[in-house]
DNA sequence: CTGAGTAGAGAAAAGCTTTTCTCGAGGCCG
DNA sequence: CGGCCTCGAGAAAAGCTTTTCTCTACTCAG
């Protein structure tokens, strides 16, 4: 028989067997109640339930996944998170996890590639049972080492030739499409382009995805205008400049993230060229913040939550797929255009100089 | 003997046994290894190391804290994501606790209090060594429940009166102070005050501490100018148009967080109210994008970082303190001015109609 | 030269849970 | 009425590491 106890009893630790003994059933029994395995009779399972409440009883996960060989963790990896599209997406990953019974485990490389092993270890440590890699990224050497153990992988595009690696396919050239011809229907036909890092591979195929658009609508192509940037809000300052510079700028400007955009914005606004009306601005994520600046940003968007719920789904398929199929797929990551303010119609070619 | 094997074996599995194997020592030895414990003979330890490379091994993080009773996880509980204040405090968070070999356990609330159990319940499974509750807000009976475990807390400047939990003692006082004088300075006499939910403890405090500052300064108090937000952006521009409805607004408004001031500019640009020339707006925190909006941002500086690095050392001295004390301490988080561009000598005082 | 002490290393237990194995009781069919 | 099957539940093993206990061989002092 069991012994009543107070309730708050601190001295004594707190693990299964306590709850057994306080049901006076067997740690089997309680396990089993805990899984929802249906061969616990009701009367057992209510006894259990009511021993765990008044416990106040909480499994240790870490027991757990040592015996089940599951950890239930998906980690993700992420560039920064000073760029407001991160955070949104970190928090999508974190709900539909967390709703479906998975731990996050986050880790940020803070845009220094050196730093992704230290993620990866991390993430090996932990035993992470997948990690979505969202860095955009030219890390594969590293990711070898988590497909190599069969560890479910989800990138972003990039096709990593290997077994166990989804991929989310971003609609890129739709995005652009959609942009490009957006500002062509408004009369414009002198397109800049700040781009991200080239070093990049997301990099470079939206900037492929950008020229694809300025050759469907017949626009002209000038390098001078193709700007590199790094997907900060300064480079769109530097970016802008940069045009600026060349004494005669074009009616409209593309940014390959919103950040970018931001920073054209404000560049534009201390060279005292109006936007829309001087010259058209358009962005790429719709990060929250876009809605707000001056003016509100005309953006393509690509949704964060979106891409974290894919990136779930796609590790948790891989995760829980039946010994035969991988559970391997590509994700469709649709885009669409968002317009707000920063875009007008084109005036003739803006030329240079403006005040600066 | 051991045998030697191919680099890339991938049939075995890599446990701490096969690395004992493959160095021809016991696991005892492999343990101490990894752990740094000095009674291994340098011969051995290298012949380990180097099966450790070999083999590429990484020691299961799940059975070591098992077994040490040590997770050597922290907990961060923060009310959202999308603020970027806190982005910047988890990577802070995140980049001190990897430095010292912690993990960390981010879990949002997404400012829905009901989330909080959620948060705890995640914190207590993965049997977390210490909680910072960064939520400024009001789950006393929630965060008892952490405490009674004896799980080392932090919470910011709110005195859970138990034991186990350490206090951040956030400067709002001077910060304010700072503030007001800045704007006293420039001859503002009339200052109104966007909060944050007075429902939270924290926005209390700080419109408190703002009042404080008023009276220091023999200002005018007038209840009408005290408008409660929630700290978004939202709450910006609401509150700017109920001060500009009252027909009269004051030269300068200070508001509890950077968001609500973003928020605020934004008001006065669309109703064509000069910042700073008409009006100076003031905010609090000094997120990134403070420095670009238009005008740049004058706010009182709170460190996300600093916040971040000195929750983790209390959490860390709670954690590793000896039996005989508790590690408890109070952290003082020091405030100050950073004076950008949105701030300028007061007009007489603004008498609306502006245009809308 | 002997005995005590110590350093270095292995064997084994422990930590908390899941899961497999085992067992008894009860139901059903022939 | 007996044998087989199934259902419900307990006992015990397993999972991977740390840590304690134990043992051997050596050093050094008397």
């Amino acid at each position: 028989m069991t012994r009543l106890r107070t309730r708050t009893n601190t001295c004594t630790k707190l693990d299964i067997r306590t709850v057994a003994e306080r049901a006076d059933v067997s740690i089997a029994t309680v396990s089993r109640t805990i899984n929802s395995i249906p061969t616990v009779s009701p009367l057992l399972a209510e006894r259990v339930w009511k021993a765990i409440r008044e416990l106040d009883y909480y499994p240790n996960s870490q027991a757990r996944s040592l015996v089940s060989g599951r950890s239930r963790i998906f980690g993700l990896i992420v560039p920064e998170i000073t760029n407001p599209f991160f955070p949104e997406l970190v928090q999508g990953f974190e709900d539909i996890a967390v709703e479906n019974g998975y731990e996050m485990l986050v880790s940020s490389t803070n845009n220094d590639p050196g730093r992704m092993s230290v993620c990866i270890r991390r993430m090996l440590e932990r035993r992470v049972e997948g990690v979505a890699v969202m860095t955009f990224g030219v890390e594969e050497p590293l990711l070898q080492q988590l497909s190599e153990r069969k560890i479910p992988l989800v990138l972003t595009e990039f096709l990593l030739d290997t077994p166990h690696v989804s991929t989310l396919l971003l609609d890129y050239k739709m995005g652009f499409r959609l942009g490009v011809e957006h500002l062509v229907k408004l009369g414009h036909r002198h397109i800049a382009f700040i781009s991200g890092p080239l070093a990049l591979h997301s990099a470079r195929t939206r900037r492929e995805a950008f020229l694809a658009s300025l050759k469907e609508f017949q626009l002209p192509i000038r390098e001078s205008w193709m700007v590199e940037g790094d997907h900060t809000l300064e480079a769109g300052v530097r970016g802008f400049q940069a045009l600026a510079d060349q004494g005669e700028i074009p009616t409209a400007i593309l940014c390959s993230n919103d950040m970018t955009a931001i920073g054209v914005l404000k560049a534009a606004y201390h060279a005292h060229v109006r936007v829309p009306d001087d010259l058209s601005v358009i962005g790429l994520d719709d990060i929250r913040f876009s809605e707000y600046t001056l003016p509100p940003l005309t953006t393509i968007r690509l949704s964060g939550v979106e891409i974290a719920q894919a990136a779930f789904h796609a590790l948790q398929a891989q995760a829980e797929s039946e010994k035969g199929k991988d559970g391997v797929r590509k994700y469709p990551i649709s885009t669409s255009l968002v317009v707000r303010e920063s875009t007008a119609p084109a005036r003739t070619i803006n030329i240079f100089p403006f005040p600066r």
